[in-house]
DNA sequence: AATTAGGATATCC
DNA sequence: GGATATCCTAATT
């Protein structure tokens, strides 16, 4: 509901606050209907993207609800690259003074909430985009886990908002709440800006949802009453409105990703269903890091078949890696030994790891209703935030994304041995786990896209990464650890005994907060 | 003020 | 005994 509220920005001066309640209506499926009742906006098989008006002041952002397949990470550094590859793609609509607004809050919040890439949540997105096979073309995704019909019903579970939201064509939701003055009932909805205020009567919302369905059934052939809306932009220019700037969204991204929950939890819920069969086929497990090399090969070639991408000849001698191994590998080393199907192979082996490690979160939250979700020590997998309750914390929250295999070296000889990953086993019930720094440094860092504002890499294929927030990664390893006292100086203190164990060092020009993995120890 | 460096000791496993 | 955790002083940024 939240999103509906960054849909417009009004210019305050012009618009008050009676009129924001004209866009109420568009907020309401959101709390109560269900998947199924979102069939009926999966629109965009014979949706005519020409429709979109061309008016350049039009805000024709408001219809992009399918665009949860926005790369949206990116959005925050070049909005305009992202702009470029969804027209491109298809995906989102032409428009000539579009603005990006962030993905709805049915996507997986784990996907989109950091300015910086990653593998896994750039994975994710351009799964959504059908990267897949090579192309942007989202309905033709070859991903046996989480195909294109089922992202699309899943991630349009946001409904289009423009029948509800044009003010100047009836419907019998807009009717009902067509007296401006009259908020109650409806979902209020106040520029981003203000101190947004919304109130949801149920029962009004639910005679909503019933008005709804109805009208779902007399929806007219080649989403007639869609083209009429989004042709129709009187009720933009009647109310002044215009695209809201996507640097408005920042800010409220944070709120928003606690809703897509429900859609990652469905999209996972597909990818087991997948891995399932596998894992019965080839009789794996689901956890990639459990796999032999005998069972990564079958995997991998496993995948291959289903992605119809050519057979590899040479998978045994190209990967030699057993799961644990194969889970550390970058995107760019796959792709390195298997120019044409690395990058999906990769991808696919991220989803495996990220609904492995939903399904222990899940667990976990069964085992465990607390708050302390973030981490249990009995996995070293994290779900990718099963708890997104607000909290006082919550920005404290640890929050990562199924994290690279946790390499573990018996003995640290690190001129000549390769760390071995491990499966990360070896955790404890209770308290902290025995996770070590070093491997906890990586993990934060390989999910950028949750902890990229409190580390990042600096040069990953030299193993410098740089600690943008000292008291939050030491809150976090306090918290792993359990040792809420925990604060930067301890794990600086840690960081430099790992000097002289051949662990980690200062970079060359010794630069505050940059620390550099050595060689063994970051591949 | 925050960070860095490293010694000393304690704690946990 | 290893790996921190904790506390400390001193230097540096």
């Amino acid at each position: 509901m939240e999103y509906e509220k960054m849909i417009f920005m009004t210019n305050a001066a012009d618009m008050p606050h009676s009129c924001s309640t004209q866009f109420k209506l568009s907020t309401e499926p959101f709390p109560i209907i269900q998947p199924d009742t979102y069939a009926a906006y999966a629109y965009a098989d014979s949706f005519d993207l020409s429709l979109l008006p061309e008016d350049a002041g039009i805000p024709t952002t408001v219809y992009q609800y399918n665009a949860p397949q926005i790369k949206i990470e990116s959005a925050w550094e070049c909005a305009g690259d992202i702009q470029e590859q969804a027209v491109a793609s298809g995906a989102a609509y032409a428009g000539s003074s579009q603005q990006l607004i962030p993905p709805p809050p049915a996507y997986p919040h784990s996907a989109y909430p950091s300015p910086q890439s990653s593998p896994l949540q750039s994975e994710f997105a351009t799964f959504a985009y059908g990267k897949y096979n090579g192309s942007y073309d989202c309905l033709s995704s070859p991903c046996p886990s989480l195909d294109a019909t089922s992202i699309k019903q899943e991630l349009h579970i946001l409904p289009p908002s423009p029948p509800e939201s044009n003010c100047e064509t009836p419907s019998p939701r807009s009717s009902a709440c067509s007296d401006s003055s009259s908020s109650s009932g409806c979902i209020k909805t106040e520029p981003l800006d203000a101190d947004v205020e919304s109130f949801i009567d149920l029962n009004t919302l639910l005679l909503q949802q019933q008005q709804q369905q109805q009208q779902q059934v007399d929806i007219k052939p080649n989403n007639q009453v869609l083209r009429e809306c989004l042709e129709d932009t009187t009720f933009q220019r009647k109310h002044n409105l215009k695209p809201l700037a996507l640097e408005s969204f920042i800010g409220g991204l944070a709120e928003v990703r606690g809703d897509f929950e429900p859609v990652i939890s469905l999209a996972l819920e597909h990818a087991k269903r997948e891995a399932d069969a596998i894992c019965a086929e080839l009789q794996i497990s689901q956890d990639p890091n459990g796999w032999t090399s005998a069972q990564v090969h079958a995997w991998l070639r496993s995948t291959l078949a289903q992605f119809k991408l050519p057979p590899a000849a040479n998978l045994e001698l190209q990967f030699s890696e057993d799961g644990a191994a194969l889970a550390l590998l970058s995107e760019e080393e796959f792709t390195r030994r298997l120019p044409e199907s690395g990058s999906t192979l990769h991808a696919q082996l991220e989803i495996w790891k990220m609904s492995y490690a939903d399904q222990l979160g899940n667990q976990m939250e069964a085992a465990q209703p607390a708050n302390d979700l973030l981490w249990t020590p009995t996995v070293a997998y994290q779900s990718s935030n099963v708890n997104h309750e607000e909290s006082e914390d919550e920005e404290d929250m640890e929050v990562i994304a199924p994290p690279a295999v946790l390499p573990v070296i018996a003995t640290p000889t690190p001129t000549t041995s390769t760390p071995t990953p491990k499966r990360p086993g070896g955790t404890r019930n209770g308290g902290g786990s025995h996770i070590h720094l070093w491997q906890f440094l990586k993990e934060l860092l390989s999910s950028p896209q949750v902890n990229g504002t409190a580390i990042r890499w600096i040069d990953r294929s030299k193993g410098i990464f740089k600690i943008e927030d000292s008291v939050r990664v030491a809150k976090l390893w306090g918290r792993r650890k359990n040792r809420p006292a925990m604060n930067y100086d301890k794990l600086s203190r840690s960081i430099r005994q790992y000097y002289k164990k051949g662990i980690m060092k200062k970079t060359e020009r010794s630069q505050r907060l940059v620390y550099q993995f050595c060689q063994p120890y970051h591949q």
